[in-house]
DNA sequence: GGATCAATTGTACAAGTGTACTAGTTTAGT
DNA sequence: ACTAAACTAGTACACTTGTACAATTGATCC
């Protein structure tokens, strides 16, 4: 709630007003795409006039602002419960978090809301440094592990093994997502992603990372 | 060309701005995002009015779908030619598709458009099925490789691990696309995938696929 | 029991939307 | 040269959009 106008919100009976906002706007953002969420049927879904909804918002981005920060806030809760129960064994701890997060990705709600907000950093500034943040806050458990399971590279190295395998994992949500056609193998391709990211991380060695590219492209055959 | 108005886009000069047409449409939707996609700015895009516009795409709709096939099609014919020069080597096949793949990501289109359309097929059939389509298709070569890599699995494993192997590379695109904050290590997560997929297809065992879910979620500690 | 401010409503407007429709111009075939 | 079809432009309409604004209700405090 950073993006309310000055004094705004402040009575319960606000808060709760708030709440049903932004509670709107992302169930409309899920159900239908950002290029249907218009204010009218924001104020429509959380039961307010427009004129209210302006009181709270007086425009469309600084609603969506707060409704990506008050969304993205529900998965970090989640997320930073998980990295508190953390097991001291990091090969434990990389699989639970691994499991955590492509199980996640079948909640009918991450399925659909993260591929819009993707699409809406490719052309909203606030969105993308959003983006930035959230990944980079989802690697830092990722990077402990790797690095206690592989103190042969550096921190350099073990920031990229964790890119890749974060967005890996992200990859998967256009298909085995809710809804998705590969829904059913969302368990399968959790024991293929765990098996194959500790494979990588206990044998990854800095030459594999730095390798110069192999020209295949031009002249294969 | 598949959704024009009956009997149109016949003659060179209607060729030529059918062209026009899907060309400024696809910039439109890779610069400003599905959102701000309108008729009118597409037919000032193309240089002609929204009458003609009208006159090869009766409804917006239809432009949407043309405009897909026709942006989707740029990318397979590429990724065709890749195909036929294919290597006999399963191994070094493998590594060129990844390479090719992941590489392309950094292209500015490839960047942008993707995530548009993994947004639009959740609120859209046609995008979904299209969707399906293209991603069954890029499979095809890396089921062959992985097939040929390790005889142990059967196809219903082969096209899992396929699944796995695509939809990670897919999730780099946020991260190491063109303009992404990670863009300059490109070439090293290339590297990193090369190695960790051909360890994860050498490797695996039916059995690392079926494995049950250890429950860790719950009680950690 | 006013005073004060948060909360809510309703209306209004300019700009943009998709699409229907009419009337022209250009092109190609005979 | 005539004709039919392909192509193009322009206008019009009903509807949605974001946002500005005035007016009213509600609650809270001293």
């Amino acid at each position: 709630m950073r993006n309310i106008r000055k004094g705004t919100g402040e009575s319960r009976r606000g808060k709760e007003t708030l709440l049903l906002i932004l509670d709107s706007a992302k169930t409309i953002l899920i159900e239908q795409g950002y290029s249907k969420l218009s204010m009218r049927k924001v104020a429509v879904g959380a039961q307010i006039s427009v004129g209210n909804l302006q009181y709270y918002y007086p425009s469309k981005n600084d609603l969506l602002k707060d409704m990506l920060d008050h969304s993205i806030d529900e998965f970090m809760d989640e997320f930073e419960r998980l990295r508190l129960g953390a097991n001291n064994d990091p090969e434990l701890h990389l699989k639970s978090i691994i499991n955590f997060i492509v199980l996640d990705l079948g909640n009918p709600t991450t399925t659909t809301f993260y591929p819009e907000l993707w699409a809406l950093a490719n052309h909203d500034e606030y969105a993308d440094k959003l983006m930035d943040e959230i990944y980079a806050r989802v690697r830092v458990p990722l990077e402990d592990s790797i690095m206690r399971l592989n103190p042969r590279l550096d921190f350099e190295q073990v920031q990229k093994v964790a890119l890749f395998i974060s967005s890996s994992m992200e990859g998967m949500t256009m298909f085995v997502g809710h809804g998705k056609v590969w829904n059913d193998s969302i368990q399968h391709m959790a024991n293929i992603a765990t098996m194959s990211f500790l494979q990588l991380v206990k044998n990854i060695t800095p030459d594999d990372i730095q390798e110069n590219s192999f020209e295949l492209a031009n002249h294969n055959g």
